[in-house]
RNA sequence: GCGCCUAUAGCUCAAUGGAUAGAGUAAUAGUCUUCGGAACUAUUGAUGAGGGUUCGAUUCCCCCUGGGCGCACCA
């Protein structure tokens, strides 16, 4: 990798101070603050040559590695670099996790595309990852679910579809506002389902297998397979040892009939209600246990909401209470709000993914009436996916059906464009890909030559932020100046062909290896 | 009331102490007998207010204002 060489020859030569990419070109490669020059530099394979300037040693890199690094990516010896970065470490990640009975959201789809791209960017860097989907699939919204079922419905549960169990669970909310014995009923019909309760036991899992073959059609549909559905249920047999740890601790007190944890500078945790059912906190810490003892993980990355800060850091402190050695992360991203600020999930106002995705289609549809349905899908999910992920993950995002669905300038169709404009050039071409770097270059050609080596800093730097927001604005940048060399100058049938189908054929590859670590799918043809 | 996040161009976003604050979009004017126009070029346009730290602040600190989220029997 370049900038360990280069902080290599800054060591050697005695030079402090942050290395950096110059905000302009001419500036160089690299620049270092040293505040005044330095002389007497010694030789290195890798800096062309420097210039003092502003406080700032700027740094040329030689063209030579830069046509080494740039054909080495992608290749084996490329990927083994970025595996040495985690190899022998071992996250979890728990993302997705929708809710049973409510229909895939918007909301949850940040949690799903952001969590995947975090664990395709970690496993790329040797990691060893495992995505978790933490399904909701227990809690009092089961007792309120079955009260609604049994007062409301008016078709047997197995032939309900998870939009009719929506419908019922708003109803719920709306008539809870005014009838107060609903919530008691719910919360004793959850009490019921906690000790087995046949009749209970029996509505619960229709609802569940409703919801799994919802999710399954959706997950299909995105293109994401999460390794682990351990569902909150899954850790029932398993919170009665975190309790009894937590007892041995001395760090459970008793208050009001609940058992809760306290903090120094954070509301206290409760972990068993006073009717004695449990809370979603309690198998939060189960789960914990359950991942450590089953996979010894360094890291433990949370792709939730900002919503649910609070709950993070009420779990992580526990750990630490409880002597667990993990590191923790919430990624805490932003909610999904309307440029006026309301966005009423409360009142059954939510936007679902089926509908956003559906629109998108018939947008790529209008643009490209000729594709089939499987490059419109492509396209549509690119642009939903890309959207998500190029912005700060704990930003809010503006819900804005046209950004949403946007395909030109900064979006996830603009580069599988890209990237299908390369393959057109390389599937016409007959020569072979080659650059000799002693021939003068174009500046368009200079500007994409001194581009690809920076991807691999990028994917390191979207790792430790945990944003693939960093790759996306990556590829943006790369496909944009790549169109600014297309436009210019033709590739076929030039005395310059070969090194310009080099500078296409590298395009095409970063796009496609950074596309798919964001999980966008390229295609040949559009 | 307390805590966390946040404020950059008309709109949506970049810039994680550095050089001339970058894009997209919208608007206007262009490029092309297209290796794929989902493209390219040009013009207009911005750091919420006030202090502080620093050689240097969109970035760090304080305060004010606006927005979002959370604060025990939902998850």
């Amino acid at each position: 990798m370049i900038k360990k060489d280069l902080e290599r020859w800054l060591q050697e030569n005695k030079i402090e101070g942050k290395i950096e990419h110059p905000s302009i070109s001419k500036f160089g490669d690299y620049a270092v603050r040293t505040g005044k020059p330095v002389e007497n530099l010694s030789e290195n394979d890798i800096v062309e040559k420097t210039e003092f300037m502003a406080g700032f040693i700027n740094i040329w890199l030689k063209k030579e590695i830069l046509k080494k690094e740039t054909e080495e990516i992608g290749t084996e010896v490329w990927k083994n670099n970025l595996e040495i970065n985690g190899r022998g470490k071992t996250m979890v990640i728990d993302y997705s996790a929708p809710n049973i009975a409510k229909p895939f959201g918007i909301g949850h789809l940040r949690s799903t595309d952001i969590g995947q791209a975090i664990y395709n960017i970690y496993q790329i860097l040797g990691w060893k990852c495992i995505g978790d989907n933490h399904l909701g699939d227990w809690g009092t919204q089961f007792g309120k679910l079955i009260v609604a079922i049994k007062k409301w419905g008016v078709k047997p549960v197995e032939t309900m579809s998870i939009d009719d169990l929506e419908t019922l669970y708003v109803k719920f909310h709306q008539e809870s506002e005014t009838d107060k014995d609903l919530e008691d009923e719910a919360r004793k019909w959850f009490a019921k389902l906690e000790n087995k309760d046949v009749e209970a036991t029996d509505i619960w899992q229709k609802c569940i297998d409703i919801s799994i073959k919802e999710f399954d059609r959706v997950y299909e549909l995105l293109g994401v397979k999460i390794d682990y559905v351990l569902g909150e249920s899954f850790y029932l047999d398993k919170m009665d040892s975190v309790i009894e740890l937590m007892e041995n601790k001395g760090i459970l007190k008793h208050s009001e009939g609940a058992k809760i944890i306290e903090f120094e500078n954070m509301p206290p945790a409760m972990t068993t209600k006073s009717n004695g059912t449990t809370t979603y906190f309690l198998r939060d810490m189960a789960t914990v246990k359950y991942r450590m003892e089953t996979w010894n993980p360094d890291l433990i990355i949370y792709e939730i909401g900002a919503d649910q800060e609070l709950h993070c850091r009420q779990i992580f402190e526990t750990s630490k209470m409880l002597g667990w050695k993990p590191q923790f992360y919430n990624v805490a991203h932003g909610m999904i709000r309307w440029a006026d600020g309301k966005f009423s999930t409360r009142k059954g106002h939510t936007i679902h993914l089926s509908e956003v995705i559906d629109k998108a289609m018939e947008e790529a549809k209008k643009i490209a009436p000729d594709n089939d349905e499987k490059k419109i899908k492509a396209v549509a999910i690119g642009a939903i996916k890309f959207n998500d992920l190029s912005q700060d993950p704990k930003k809010d995002i503006i819900f804005d059906w046209e950004k949403v669905m946007s395909m030109e300038g900064n979006s996830g169709p603009y580069l599988q464009y890209t990237y299908a404009r390369c393959q057109s050039i390389l599937n016409k071409s007959k020569k072979n890909s080659e650059i000799n770097v002693d021939e003068k270059l174009e500046s368009e050609e200079e500007n994409l030559l001194r581009e690809f080596y920076k991807f691999e800093e990028k994917i390191i730097e979207a790792a430790d932020r945990f944003s693939p927001a960093v790759i996306a604005e990556y590829l943006i940048g790369l496909a944009r100046k790549y169109n600014e060399f297309y436009a210019k100058f033709r590739v076929i049938g030039e005395e310059t062909e070969k090194r310009r189908l080099f500078l296409t054929e590298r395009t095409a590859k970063i796009l496609k290896l950074g596309l798919t670590l964001l999980g966008i799918e390229t295609m040949e043809k559009m």
